[in-house]
DNA sequence: AACGATTTGTTCGTATGTATC
DNA sequence: TGATACATACGAACAAATCGT
């Protein structure tokens, strides 16, 4: 009652999308803002700043010279977090895809040695500024953009024998395998750190996520480690918030423990 | 350059807030929208279009009457998702809370009988419409709202048994241990899905989150399965996003795996 | 307690630009 | 090309919160 106009239009708005039969379903076309005006005796402007609010809850999208329409979103791309530890999470992501019936795909890395940052140097143990390899992919899933990853590596394991990871060149057989075949080091545990934040201006674009920063980002940064308790890698992976779902099994989780896929 | 200026007059202000080391720390004041009006030559509505992209990522709180003002954000509290597959959340959220120092309470909780939804009913795989107990739990640690929960247990557990579950009462020793003590049916096991979305109002009044809901929230379904791999509970944590953290250890972690606490 | 100054919040009006059909 | 619909930008007025006198 106290509410502000623009607030009050935004609620009743919000009610016709999320009631139960929802009065404008995903995909619907809203009211253009002209007829909103004369239905709730507003001006343009509070019309306006009552779907701003919509667009920033992701309720709507609009399109100019189109109208504004009511967001429909994807079946989100379910990871599992849990699993052998001994494994690295490229041929994970790859075998997940197919489960579902998608298509995974990633570019050549990017390759850069650098001074490990503060965070860097803490997960893996060395002094910062040290110098450490950072491999960066950028995925896909059915071709759409899908995840930014950075793994950093102690440069001891190049100096032990794990020369490809120098290479800027895809690591086929996976980057965990190739170093236990390289140079001895297993994995044999790691931890995830499981976060959400705005995106920066490279995510938004890669992702092609809203410009005004209001659709967040998952950031998972695994320290894995070998039998020795020594850290071996840091790999960060950047997801959007809105099309990714984390699975986390802890003992026997029966099989047949997949939800279904809310259709959209 | 071909931005419009309102998205211009933002990332300048960003850049001032995230440059290193900043120009603009965390709780320092913005100019006024009057100064800002003259030093960037628009005009107040543009401005506060501007403001408006900042407080969307998060960056800047704006105080009626007192001004604009740099984000500082608080300690992120860190919960453990893998544990003990036996046992229940409740004490494992009293013991981290007081790992970190700080105070965990909750209140009484909120008892009901309730026809399981659709989701309820795939998760605990019984049919639409039959009867299950929710029991809802709102948690605070240091006195701030932390988590909402509710716990969704078929029926079944409470005729072989289990009457606490119906008592709207807390259950000191934890429902996963009670149920076992009660009626012999153990929790062997769990699967959490992780997923993040905008808040609701009651999650936006709870938690005290901006009211255009641009603070999104964790959702966490927990399903949990006995020793015959039966679900036998459905537990839901809605947590604000900005100031949670989840962590998730796959082998033998090394133990001292805690990260350093970025001081903000 | 009352008041005024300052600062952000809400709402209106208006004009023009840009994207889509 | 014109019509429609959203995007940007300006100006103006008053409301509400806060703070100091």
């Amino acid at each position: 009652m106290n509410d502000p106009m623009y607030r009050r239009i935004a609620d009743d708005l919000r009610g016709k999308i999320e009631s139960d039969p929802p009065e404008l379903e995903p995909g619907a076309q809203l009211p253009t803002e002209i007829v909103l005006m004369g239905r709730y005796g507003a001006s343009r402007n509070t019309i306006r700043d009552a779907i701003k609010m919509l667009i920033t809850r992701g309720l709507v999208e609009t399109r100019a010279g189109q109208g504004t329409f009511v967001t429909g979103r994807p079946n989100p791309f379910v990871s599992t977090l849990t699993g052998d530890p001994r494994t690295g999470e490229t041929n994970v992501f790859i075998m997940q895809a197919h489960l579902e019936g998608r298509e995974p795909s990633f570019l050549e890395p990017t390759v850069e040695m650098q001074g490990a940052e503060r965070s860097v140097a803490t997960a893996l143990k060395i002094p910062e500024g040290a110098h450490v390899v950072s491999r960066h992919y950028r995925r896909f899933i059915d071709g759409t953009p899908w995840s930014l990853q950075t793994s950093f590596y102690p440069m001891s394991l190049v100096e032990r024998g794990a020369l490809r990871l120098i290479q800027p060149a895809d690591i086929a057989e996976g980057a965990v395998d190739y170093i236990a075949q390289a140079c001895g080091i297993k994995q044999a545990s790691y931890s995830d750190s499981i976060a959400v934040r705005s995106p920066d201006g490279n995510e938004i674009a890669f992702f092609r996520l809203p410009a005004d920063g209001r659709v967040s980002v998952f950031e998972i940064s695994r320290t894995a480690f070998d039998e020795d308790d020594a850290p071996i890698r840091l790999t960060i992976t950047v997801y959007p918030a809105d099309r990714n779902e984390f699975v986390v099994n802890v003992g026997d989780v029966p099989t047949p423990a997949m939800r279904d896929n809310e259709a959209g």
